[in-house]
Parts: structure tokens; C-alpha cells; sequence
DNA sequence: CGTGTCATTTTGTGATCACAAATTCGAAGC
DNA sequence: GCTTCGAATTTGTGATCACAAAATGACACG
């Protein structure tokens, strides 16, 4: 059989016989990469069983650091492993979908405030950047890019926290709703959707915390809690 | 060399030669256990490193399960991973402290009160009882048996909640905590612990969420704020 | 035509091996 | 005595193998 080519794969396949990797966990960190960005941007369904040969096969490694990084991100709640040892990326259920809005809502204007002292002119320049093209992306009703983008833009701001201990929580919340909100965008579109980072970096350049807290908090209902809740309650299983 | 043992093997090494595994993952299990309740109860120490081998043979199984607990708990920022890929225990920064503590004052009194309606007169009643055995072990000075305790009780209530995304999180951020303050208490003792507990068993009873909150923000705040914050200020590092 | 059963395949798990990087420890030299 | 260099050991990483459990499919039977 041919090898089957999955979207996982960035270029042609190399890495196929035995090399040794460039550097100290090179190949685990290919593999997260590629799996995170992966959940991020929805290229994993919810329910798909995800296979470690299979993994592997992909992204032209051994099945041992696609182990290491499946139990990773099973840790962070972003799959989850069923009883029989199956990996499969989660199905979102409406109690943990208002449990990830509840926590989000507490953890990221908290993170947001924490970084705004820390945001210099270059990050509002390159907030304003992703922020055009996320309306692009919009307008094209381009999901996945979308998703990517609105990813980088809240952790643009969160990163400059310089946090170790929130900055992971929010990401281990963003690895998990990531994957259901791709399908409700693929519902619904895109053309939906409200923006709202146009108030935050206006917050940030006024270095109002209060209005920052406030954009977030807008941003985080009107992309997710609104939408996700009408699916959620309009029809039973995603 | 005879075999080094440790506090974290609980009976005779069984499994020394190649057992089959009981039951599905059985291995990884015990591992798991092993290091969370160490890490939980104090006995693993900040900045001290920990190996593969190391564990693997104190605990009589291969380095292999032991690879993946370790990236599992890496992934919870329970185990740092340094950059040469040597495992061990975090250093416990100011910044890291008050970032912990913080989370846990949104999160924690949130969790409390999902998990209120929840909570039983059996649970009160098993709540009281750890409470007690808490006290003998405040006034004994065993720090080891309060620390685990501590946890006991908290996430007895916490567990109520039936939460699939809090407390995850919470998880998390007590890993994070636990060996540095198990240094606190062995630098300060544990008899200036105040009881705040009693406060919350009685919250609960009266079904009174407020009260609940409070009590344990104000738990929070007595057990590891003023403590932990008073070392960090007081001397330079850990 | 549906259903139960058995063989085949797939999958996760744990162990062992090979290898490179890093650490450690000792000895030689200044 | 202290530094410096080099060999030996330790350590993490990745691959492969062996095995048991589960899933899958085919086939026979009612």
C-alpha cells in the first residue's frame, strides 16, 4: 500500500529510513507540533479514534514518540484515552462546554490584565496585522485559517504575560474546545461572527485594563459561548 | 549494588521479571500513582532530579511506562523537562507563586460551589472525619500525613462537582504546589495552620455558597498564602 | 436474511537494544 | 592546589520485538 497522505504532513517525506534526529527530542517535538496545531486549527474531529501506527506512519517516525506525545496531550484533557487504551480526540458534551466557557471567562481576562503592562508598540502592531487578516479570513469564510489566526492573537497577548502557570491552562482550555468549534464553524460559517479584537487592542493602546478585560470577556461569548450554546441545545450530539 | 530503596515503593518487589501486566495499562498505573502521591505528599523535592532508570527500578518495571508518566506529569507542569531532557521537580519562583495562588483563588471557591448542590450528608460527614484526623496530624507536626489529608479534603468536595474540566485544572495547579509548600511546612511546622475547614463543613451544611467561597479562599489565603509568600520574601530561592 | 461464532488483523503495552549527548570522575599538567 | 582535558559512565531518545486484548471480517448456521 501506498503511503497515505494525511493533511498532518507539512512536505514531502523525508525522515523515512533510519536518521538520527537533528537534535535532543526532535522527533517528539515534530510530533506535538504537528498534533497541536492540528487540534487548534481542527483538522482532528471529535469522536475520530486517533491511531498511533497510524500517527506515525504519517509523519514518517515510530509509533515511540507518537506515544509519548498522545499521553501528553492526554494529560492536558486535549484527547482522551478510553478505557481499552483507544485515543480518540473528545466529544464535546454541553457540560463541558459551559465548564470550558466558565473557566476561560475567569482565566483569560486574568492572563489579559496581567500582560497588558508588558504589551509594547510592537504587539499592538502585530495584533492590528493578524486582526486584518482574520476578517479576511471571515469574509472567505477560510475556517481552519481562522481559527489559526484567532489563536494567535489572544496568545500574542497572553504570552507577554510571561506566565507559567495560567498561560498553560488556557492552553490545555484551547486544545479542548478547539476541535468542537471547528464543526460548529463549518455549521454555521464564519460570516457570523462578531470582532471584537478591535476593542481590545484600542484597550491596549489606552492601557485601560478594565476595557481590555471587558473586550475579552465580549470575545470569548460572542465566538464561542453564543454559538456553541445554540448548537449544543439545538441538537442533541455534536 | 543491592537495590536502592526508596519511600515510594510500597511492598516487596514483586514483577521483578517479566510479569505480563495484570490488566490493561497496569504498569503505567502504578507508576502514576506512585509519583502523584509522591509529588503530592512532599516526597519528591524541589530541583531534585529525577531518572528513568532511577524509577523504573525502585518502582521493579521497565524505563518504558515510566517514560510516559514522566511526559504525562510533564505535561501537567508537575515534572519540568530541561532542555538537555533530564526530569526533575520544578523550583518554586515568587512569580510561579503568586501565579499559582491566584489561580487557585478564581478556580477553587468556583469548583466549590458547582460541587455544592452535590455534596451529601455522607459527604459531610467523611469531611468532618478527615478534618479530625487533620488536627491530630497539625498538632503531631506530621506534615506528610496533613499535606495528604489536605488533599483529601479538598477534592472530596471538589470531586462532588462531577467537573470534567475544573478540575483537571485544579489537579494541575496542586501538583504544582505541593512540593514547595511540603519545604514550607518542614522550615515552619505545621502547628500555625488555622482550621478553616470547619468553617466550610459547616457552609455546606446550610447550603450557603457564599460562605463556602469564603471559607475557602480564606483556607487558601491561611494555608499556603501567608506561608509560602513570607518564605519566598524572606530568603532569595528555595 | 439475520445472527452467532471463529479466525484474522489491528492496536496498545511493555521490554530490550542501539546510539548520541551529557554528565561525571579521574588523572595529568600548569 | 587548581584547572583542564579525556575516558568511562549515566541518561534520554528512538526503533524494534513480543504479546495480549480488542476490533474486524468472513463464514456457517438457524
Amino acid at each position: 500500500m501506498a503511503v497515505r497522505r494525511s493533511a498532518l504532513q507539512s512536505g514531502p517525506s523525508k525522515n523515512s529510513g533510519t536518521r538520527p534526529g537533528s537534535s535532543r527530542g526532535a522527533a517528539r517535538e515534530q510530533v506535538d507540533d504537528a498534533v497541536r496545531s492540528g487540534l487548534l486549527t481542527g483538522r482532528f474531529i471529535p469522536g475520530k479514534a486517533v491511531t498511533l501506527r497510524g500517527l506515525a506512519a504519517e509523519l514518517g517516525v515510530s509509533p515511540m514518540p507518537v506515544r509519548e506525545v498522545l499521553q501528553r496531550l492526554a494529560a492536558e484533557n486535549a484527547l482522551e484515552v478510553k478505557p481499552n487504551g483507544r485515543v480518540q480526540v473528545p466529544d464535546m458534551t454541553p457540560g463541558r462546554f459551559q465548564e470550558v466557557l466558565k473557566a476561560r471567562l475567569l482565566l483569560e481576562p486574568e492572563l489579559a490584565a496581567l500582560a497588558l503592562p508588558r504589551l509594547s508598540p510592537k504587539d499592538t502592531d502585530d495584533l492590528k496585522a493578524i486582526d486584518d487578516d482574520i476578517d479576511q479570513c471571515i469574509l472567505s469564510g477560510d475556517a481552519e485559517s481562522y481559527m489559526r489566526l484567532n489563536h494567535a492573537f489572544h496568545f500574542r497577548i497572553y504570552r507577554a504575560s510571561a506566565s507559567e502557570v495560567l498561560l498553560p491552562l488556557i492552553d490545555s482550555l484551547w486544545l479542548q474546545f478547539a476541535p468542537f468549534m471547528r464543526t460548529v464553524y463549518g455549521r454555521v460559517g464564519t460570516v457570523s461572527l462578531e470582532d471584537r479584537h478591535k476593542e481590545a487592542i484600542r484597550a491596549i493602546e489606552e492601557r485601560n485594563e478594565a476595557a481590555l478585560r471587558g473586550a475579552i470577556i465580549a470575545d470569548i461569548n460572542d465566538g464561542m459561548g453564543i454559538l456553541g450554546t445554540e448548537i449544543l441545545t439545538g441538537k442533541g450530539k455534536a
